[in-house]
RNA sequence: GCCCGCGUAGCUCAGGGGAUAGAGCGUCUGCCUCCGGAGCAGAAGGCCGUAGGUUCGAAUCCUACCGCGGGCACCA
């Protein structure tokens, strides 16, 4: 079986258009959906010219030449479109062979390939907020991704580990022996990040109204840096703090990453200087204003000189373009990877290009690494302004997954009373989590988004909701064929319009995750499920199941277990959960 | 100034060389003797930012312009 139906007719039509014309062999069959029929072609609009043919006239060669028993009818439309409709027992063979098969049809066509993912990227002793959710839901989507198609998967956390706001947070601590930010010190709710973030801005504020603390603050930095040890140890309690904190929200978002991933600032920092040599040596960097900087070959600044990347700061200091370096040169010489991918903010374009660049001068780059910074756009509020609280403060992700599952509860209590309260807490969180995760993947990952609670979860249109409820009900009707003998599929059945709907739209799974791998578009996935559910609701408002004589109760039910299959797993590829009941 | 992204229905968004530009929300009209109505069917709503160009064919590609957002040396 090949890979789907899209490719099989493809491959159809190509032999047609080399039958009928050989000089054209070769030549993209340009088979899409259609409107009109299963798939069309254009090819022969395409193509006519070099055929020296009228487009109506190669059209009606091609769709002659045409050879294939999974399609039923080929005919020519309009100024040379084909017109292609499968075979109802075509659609049926692909419904028994992938109820039949593990893996739903899903090509390994990432296997053999290492891809490297950097997402998430929470920063020590401070609260997640939006920022982090994109990266982490985006990030972690393209991983279950890409892992499914065959690819080996390294998740990088590249966490904010390091650096001279330390030094202020641990002199502040050590000066207030009395601030609760142990878990075990904290009442219950409020979480080691919180309580950190706190300190931490009563520490900033100090620093900046008091030179004597920002002068211990400072000594604090170089003691930290040297591997003081009361110095070191109280870091790696603030960074163990705010790790078990981390993985608890992405245990509620059900996120993979696990400490195992982590490979913060600080594992790169005795690796910079390496990096600052070594560009040196090769003549790369240069130094200027008594700072080490790589000047770029094309991006300018506003006075119209070279943008510099910079390697040194002239206080002997590094910034995250150098940590950034590092990570580029660990990927590509110890990770080994294949393609790197840099979930983050677009904002950091320019960034990432003259990172990217600096590698390729300095030979860290082979020509077969991929790179891509996976882009994408803010978060914004109701009032079309980045995503704040009224006070102007950032949205902590707690928080707003606080208020989507509160909402969420409130829904659930409406739509089905009938569930005993703790199912209907349970249901709530999966649901108004799905939601915020659904609300983040489903919209075009480069465009700024609008952050809106009462849209997501509306649990209608395209919603992690009604995708859910789609699931849900395919389940109850499994449930009620439970016992029952495995459905049989009979081929020559006769097919109903929403039958090959549906059958059609199942088929499209493979193809899909694979575009999603190719355009690291996880919308595509979201787009191609809610196209899926809204084919089972049609098929389900037309064809009853469970009443229905044989064969078409074997066929049917066949159907249900297959899409109830791909809804589970596309959900399962976006971080969703697929309740059973809700 | 230069660079990047984005302008599609009242709102939120898909579609990124193919036929008549699609959903959802909101508005209006219908559908519960039938497997879960978080649903379905229908109506209304568009010079796809503007102007040129390429093409048999442009919302889609190219150029210019307009509007919005972002970035461009020691914060990450």
């Amino acid at each position: 079986m090949t890979s789907s139906l899209l490719a099989e007719v493809s491959g159809a039509v190509a032999d047609g258009i080399a039958a009928a014309h050989p000089a054209l062999t070769g030549a993209d069959p340009l088979v899409r959906p259609s409107e009109r029929a299963d798939f069309q072609s254009g090819a022969a609009l395409a193509l006519a010219r070099r055929a020296g043919l009228s487009p109506g006239e190669l059209a009606g060669r091609v769709a002659a030449s045409v050879r294939t028993n999974a399609l039923a009818d080929v005919r020519v439309s309009g100024p040379g479109f084909l017109e292609l409709t499968v075979a109802p027992d075509a659609v049926w063979r692909r419904v028994a062979g992938r109820a039949a098969q593990a893996g739903l049809g899903v090509p390994r066509v990432e296997a053999g390939r290492r891809t490297v993912i950097d997402y998430s990227a929470p920063n020590i002793a401070k609260e997640m907020h939006v920022g982090h959710l994109r990266s982490t839901i985006i990030g972690d989507c393209l991983a279950r991704v890409l892992d499914r198609l065959g690819a080996d998967v390294v998740r990088q956390n590249h966490l904010g580990d390091w650096g001279t706001q330390f030094g202020m947070l641990i002199q502040y601590l050590d000066e207030h022996a009395d601030a609760a930010w142990r878990r075990g010190d904290l009442a219950g709710g409020v979480s080691s990040v919180s309580a950190l973030d706190g300190l931490y801005r009563a520490a900033r504020a100090r620093f900046d109204a008091d030179a004597a603390f920002a002068g211990r603050s400072r000594e604090r930095v170089v003691a930290l840096q040297s591997g003081d040890p009361a110095t070191v140890a109280v870091w790696r309690e603030i960074v163990a703090e705010s790790e078990a904190a981390f993985r608890r929200l992405y245990d509620r978002l059900g996120v993979l990453l696990t400490p195992a991933d982590s490979a913060g600032e600080s594992f790169y920092h005795d690796r910079l200087g390496d990096v600052v040599d070594e560009l040196t040596r090769a003549g790369v960097a240069v130094v200027s204003d008594g700072a080490v900087v790589v000047f770029s070959a094309d991006e300018t600044g506003p006075d119209g000189s070279p943008v510099p990347l910079m390697l040194r700061k002239r206080d002997g200091g590094y910034g995250y373009d150098t940590t950034d370096l590092a990570t580029l040169r660990y990927r590509v010489a110890e990770l080994h990877a294949d393609r790197i991918l840099y979930v983050v903010d677009a904002r950091q374009a320019l960034h990432f290009r003259l990172v990217a660049g600096t590698a390729r001068r300095a030979g860290w780059l082979p020509d077969g690494v991929e790179v891509t910074h996976v882009s994408f756009g803010t978060v914004l509020g109701p009032d079309g302004r980045p995503f704040r609280t009224r006070a102007g403060d950032t949205v902590t992700l707690g928080s707003l997954l606080d208020a989507a599952v509160e909402r969420a509860r409130a829904v659930v209590a409406e739509k089905n009373p009938s569930l005993d309260p703790a199912e209907a807490d349970r249901i709530a969180e999966l649901t108004g989590i799905g939601a915020v995760k659904y609300a983040e993947l489903s919209t075009s990952r480069t465009k700024d988004y609008t952050f809106d609670v009462d849209r997501m979860v509306s649990f209608s249109g395209n919603t992690g909701g009604y995708l859910q409820y789609a699931h849900a009900r395919i389940a109850a009707i499994l449930r009620r064929a439970e016992g029952g003998p495995d459905p049989v599929v009979d081929v020559t059945a006769a097919l109903h319009p929403a039958e090959r709907a549906l059958g059609l739209a199942l088929d499209g799974f493979g193809d899909t995750l694979a575009d999603v791998a190719a355009t690291l578009e996880p919308h595509r996935l979201c787009t191609y499920l809610y196209d899926t559910a809204r084919a089972f609701t049609d098929f389900y408002e037309a064809c009853p199941v469970l009443a229905a004589p044989e064969p078409e109760h074997g066929n049917r039910l066949a159907l249900c277990r297959l899409t109830a299959a791909t809804l589970r797993e596309g959900l399962r590829l976006l971080g969703i959960a697929a309740p059973e009941r809700m």
